[in-house]
DNA sequence: CGGCTTATTGACATACGTCAACTATTGTGG
DNA sequence: CCACAATAGTTGACGTATGTCAATAAGCCG
């Protein structure tokens, strides 16, 4: 546990709301350990261990058939919190959990976590909210899935990395196509039609950085309608 | 407000943790409503004035597009907690919510909510669970679509609905086919043919009314590995 | 430089959507 | 209670988006 550890954790957004003492104690009861890419924090199936905090860094999150078929569910960074849930309701987690680049992880133990729920007001709003959060995002997820072309679903998911509202951006992707593709969920092949079709409307570049001419063009495109 | 209805609240799962007087303060800060089937509880896009929460009922999430072609994302039931993200983060709805059949619906206001959420410890804490349980309903869910064929989400989802683990089974489809079709993420002239296609594993039935043989071999054919 | 992974492209297969016709089912008013 | 309309569901023919497989090209790293 060193001193930059903490500040690291008083800066995530998600425990912003948090008082000194919560997060003092949310250390205390976990360990922080630095993982390289690919190691795995949890596995699909198994009980739910740790809750893990990702102060640094960047995490997938994948889902698997029993045919070792596996896609990615999300990409979580810096400030994420993983598998909630499954410690929260002490079932097996849901998905596995990969490190994608170098990351600084605090694992937290479900008994704890679920002590501190209980007991800590402002630990179980922080969680609440933060839940919320992550809700959104499935549920657009959902809806991505099931009203949009491929296609569609790049556009939106460029123009959501790109920093401003209208003009020109750079974006890098945060992953390799391979990955970029499970989290659309498409196959890296297609991905790469989808970027072919996009050139189009002004979309370039080439390996993770693209360039997009103008992101208002493509925000229509690509049918993003309730951004918030 | 009637006596009926602090029954009815007292005796949703998602509620059994809070104390009566959180349950008191939330009937005292919202009304209850029976509404008739097609109602509209909330529009996709529009900020978030109530938390709803059913009583009675059922209410149907729809996402839709630009071009208001739309889909189901999720179908809830006495005891579901509606659209709390939004009106947790006083961000605009995602999903519209449509009364499937006569329902009684607890409205409580979006500043109310908020107000309980940050003052209540036993209130947000019951609502982190509750979203924790939504959490894995919509990761199964994405999990779902990106994994499986509609044949096979058609199959886990009638595993789901039936009430053992092997042997025969009867189940009743909570909506007409062309809802399942969509909340399943197909057409209903696909969701015909996934049926058509599952008679061969022993499924059979008409209209709402769905016959299983075998649960244990529709299980197998439809992935299903990790319900818990 | 040579061997790796990753990305692209093409040819092809297939699952799923679309459209249209037909059939069942449900509801309604006489 | 029937007749009829309206809606829901099924089936077939067909189109298309996306997956699959294979070959090639392009980065990346020892």
């Amino acid at each position: 546990m060193r001193v930059t550890d903490i500040d690291l954790l008083r800066r995530l957004p998600a425990l912003a709301e948090l008082p000194r003492d919560a997060i003092d104690r949310l250390l205390d009861a976990g360990m922080v350990q630095t993982l390289p890419r690919g190691a795995i924090l949890c596995e699909q199936g198994q009980p739910a261990e740790y809750l893990h905090i990702i102060l640094r860094g960047r995490v997938i999150l994948l889902g698997q058939t029993a045919d070792q078929t596996e896609t990615v569910v999300d990409l979580f960074e810096a400030g994420d919190i993983l598998v909630a849930p499954a410690v929260m309701l002490n079932l097996p987690y849901l998905m596995s959990a990969r490190v994608a680049i170098e990351s600084r992880i605090l694992f937290v133990p479900a008994e704890a976590v679920r002590r501190m729920l209980q007991r800590d007001a402002a630990f179980s709003y922080a969680m609440a909210m933060q839940l919320a959060r992550y809700w959104r995002r499935l549920v657009r997820q959902i809806k991505d899935l099931k009203l949009r072309s491929s296609s569609e679903r790049l556009a939106g998911y460029l123009v959501a990395l790109a920093p401003g509202v209208d003009g020109a951006a750079t974006v890098e992707l945060p992953e390799d196509r391979k990955v970029v593709a499970a989290r659309l969920g498409m196959t890296p092949e297609n991905l790469s039609r989808a970027f072919a079709s996009l050139r189009a409307l002004g979309v370039g570049g080439q390996g993770r950085s693209v360039t997009i001419e103008d992101l208002a063009r493509l925000r229509g495109y690509s049918q993003f309608d309730d951004e918030a």
